[in-house]
DNA sequence: AATGCAAAAATACAGTGTATCGATATGAGA
DNA sequence: TCTCATATCGATACACTGTATTTTTGCATT
């Protein structure tokens, strides 16, 4: 044996903590998926042993919560903008974002209550920016009404996303998307409503159909600003 | 040994299908959530080996599925309620209903498109109940609109109930239930709305809440229903 | 240089989803 | 009624999981 193929010293322990232990994880999550996450996979892309990690975190569960926290970070904007109504708009959207970036956040958001700094920041962003328009009890109730319509409409569409990638790459909505299963269901007349609407729909990009949602639900929130702060 | 203590026969096979073993299945995740849904324990409890429910379902997400177009099953209502309102809300709790519960409902709950028989019905109704009150376009996104709200609110409302139970029954809102740790973070003067929110805010039940949420959009829906149908 | 201690690694355990293969029971044909 | 083919079921096996426990290691201090 050379000097040339002299094999690799046994690596000294690379000084780990939770920022690059998140950071790895979110790695790997964001090539196979949240289940591509394991800590075994996890500690190997840090040159550690698997249970070395318990050191610096204490359960796969808050592995997790770390890891849409440092994702909440990139949520937060920068620069305060204008009225309160773009500042919740942008806060949708930028969470929309982050989840077509990372699309396991999807399968975590809304899961549990978001109790990180930067998932306490967005909340105090939300609220801040409805700050002296409203009562507060108002105020909470736009904020979680318009968090709970883009958590819930950001889970449909990469459900979506999902879906049509699995059954191949598919330009028509869902109907022959799922294959003939849908079409054979719609053809047995018991859903005339959901038909029509598959066949005669505009089909209309998923931002597009987020960003309407989404004014409708600013709309009604809108309604109830009017009253003067308490 | 005496006839008395005759060991059990080998019990014969007891035939088995797909409702079978769904019902097993909803009955398991009710007891001890969906990480207790394992297919040996699924099996055990038909007499079955595990390998036996491969012959009805192919893999384990096909079961989630089956499991969540059965829940779909109730929360269909027996008679078509009055107007559109009437049914959207009656759609919306009737889902909240299921998911208290089978609360590993809000775990699955938007994460995959509902293809099934019954979440297909579940679709129908909705856009029936919007039929003839505006174009196919605005239906539809009245119809996502609402059950986008509707998923994200209940999946908040299931993981916050979860997070007060694991803390141990807090009647405080999360102030001190999530422990000193959330008093800590207000504590330190960067989240001064959250702050004033948690402290100042009347905390509603949840279903108050809920409904609240539900009738602003319901309200943001009808405001475009004006339009006549195409 | 020896010793004590903290940190990391190895091992171990109980469990998972699912592929493969051997036994077995059932129905058909003779 | 007996034999054989076939479909069904159970057992075994594999690669992996999260995590508890035990063993080894390397370093600092005496």
């Amino acid at each position: 044996m050379s000097v040339w193929d002299r094999p690799e010293p046994p690596s000294r322990p690379v000084p780990l903590d939770r920022e690059r232990i998140v950071a790895a994880a979110i790695a790997l999550a964001d090539e196979g998926g949240l289940a591509a996450v394991s800590l075994r996979k996890l500690a190997a892309r840090l040159d550690a042993g698997p249970m070395r990690l318990y050191g610096y975190i204490a359960t796969k569960e808050e592995l997790f919560d770390l890891m849409v926290d440092a994702v909440h970070a990139e949520i937060l904007p920068e620069e305060r903008p204008g009225d309160w109504r773009e500042a919740l708009r942008t806060l949708a959207h930028r969470t929309r974002r982050a989840a077509l970036r990372h699309e396991w956040l999807a399968d975590l958001l809304g899961g549990r209550p978001t109790l990180g700094p930067n998932g306490l920041a967005v909340t105090e962003a939300t609220l801040a920016a409805l700050d002296g328009l409203a009562d507060i009890d108002t105020a909470m109730r736009a904020a979680e009404t318009v968090s709970a319509y883009f958590i819930g409409a950001i889970r449909r569409e990469i459900a979506h996303l999902r879906a049509e990638r699995a059954t191949g790459l598919s330009e028509r909505d869902w109907q022959r998307a799922s294959g003939p299963h849908i079409t054979r269901m719609l053809a047995t007349g018991r859903f005339p409503a959901l038909t029509k609407a598959v066949y005669d729909g505009t089909d209309v990009d998923a931002e597009t159909s987020f960003a309407t949602g989404l004014d409708w639900v600013l709309d009604a929130v809108a309604a109830r600003l009017t009253r003067p702060p308490e």
